[in-house]
DNA sequence: ATCTTAAAGTAACACTTGTCGCATTAAGGA
DNA sequence: TCCTTAATGCGACAAGTGTTACTTTAAGAT
């Protein structure tokens, strides 16, 4: 019944609950989400708990413990709610400036105030909520960004037969190493250097065949 | 006294505490680091407790928490035992042999059981004793392995004035990218197909000026 | 308007993490 | 051999995390 529940599996078939997503049910997942917002922005990640994000929303803790198991599942669902919004891959005529304008996206999302994306891939290593919310968020994003190589396919800047996926991680890769498992500050020639790196990669045939 | 303590900042001097690093200091160190790998290897990280480190070494916990402070600061201290034996970058004879090497071998210490290097990576976002360690790994790693950018530039496959630090982080971080971050399994043909790629980009002109 | 019941609140409980003052053990210098 | 004291053990305590059975509130169907 939380917003990140799924199907248990191998369940014999049961009359469906019937699920009242109405007014107190909704106003409590936007107090909640606005707490979690407000504290991580105020206090950061090491200080969000359950506890302090329940007592800012004005609900019980046992209310957030049933909907979203942890603090995870907490910054899951915001992530969730920030990003139904129907995102779309940059599109700026070339290839590198798509991947460029990407990495500039990313960057800013890593270093956003409050932290909701740093937060998440932080709690995804503790967390199952989380880490289950994180997968989501690189297999979505991994796959709508393959319409930025069929682009430079239909350009003539890429052959046919590039490896989209392979092409995206080594456009993007050093730019999450070095702003979440290195902890450098981020620069604002990376974004752009990490996309033309990938780029001569690619013209130079890294990704075919 | 810790093995990861560290004088405190701004403190007037005072006549040094004389340590004692003789027969019990030492022999619970080792005690203490046998069973953290024991503990990783049977229960993995997510189980991996002070408690249960201090029950298996037949110390108490409280020395566990005075000498290495958490979870995180167990890992680091196991991941410094573990490196104390003079590593060096490998020699293969060209640039894109001695980065697939390198590749290889990360791949193998992402995989490892037990999962020390993966552990570390994973406490190093909730205790600031892993978050230290790990920076020492990475600046450690980094700059011994600028010897092989040297190395190929004497060889000629690389121009004087390559950076080789963002040439070693093209190279590496499509790899931790994958294992870590997105969570793929490994795959035998990955650390090969990292490399070349940077190998590439590098003869593209991509780390000069 | 009434009824059923999902969702939330309550508060007590259990468990885990982490700390501390004092006692004991043993490292190391004289 | 003796003495000082660093290191460890003890066990009590505090704080935080997470759960649960029962009660209350309110969503939604009739």
């Amino acid at each position: 019944m939380t917003p990140t529940s799924s199907l248990p599996l191998d369940d014999p078939p049961v009359p469906p609950i019937r699920r009242r997503p109405g007014g107190r049910t909704s106003r409590v997942r936007e107090q909640v989400l606005d707490a979690v917002r407000a504290e991580l922005g105020e206090r950061g990640y090491d200080e969000l708990t359950v506890e302090a994000v329940a007592a800012r929303a004005g609900v019980h803790r046992a209310t957030v413990y049933r909907r979203w198991r942890d603090v995870g599942g907490l910054l899951a669902d915001v992530f969730e709610a920030a990003s139904e919004d129907g995102w779309q891959p940059p599109d700026t005529g070339s290839l590198q400036g798509d991947l460029a304008a990407l990495n500039h996206e990313s960057q800013a999302a890593l270093t956003a105030h409050p932290p909701i994306v740093a937060a998440l891939i932080a709690a995804s290593f503790r967390s199952e909520e989380a880490a289950r919310g994180v997968r989501r968020l690189w297999e979505d994003r991994y796959a709508r960004c393959e319409v930025i190589v069929g682009r430079a396919v239909l350009r003539g800047e890429l052959s046919p037969g590039t490896d989209a996926r392979r092409l995206l991680i080594a456009a993007t890769a050093p730019l999450y190493h070095q702003l979440v498992l290195l902890r450098t500050p981020p620069h604002p020639d990376l974004p752009d250097q990490v996309a033309r790196t990938a780029v001569l990669a690619a013209s130079a045939g890294a990704f075919t065949g």
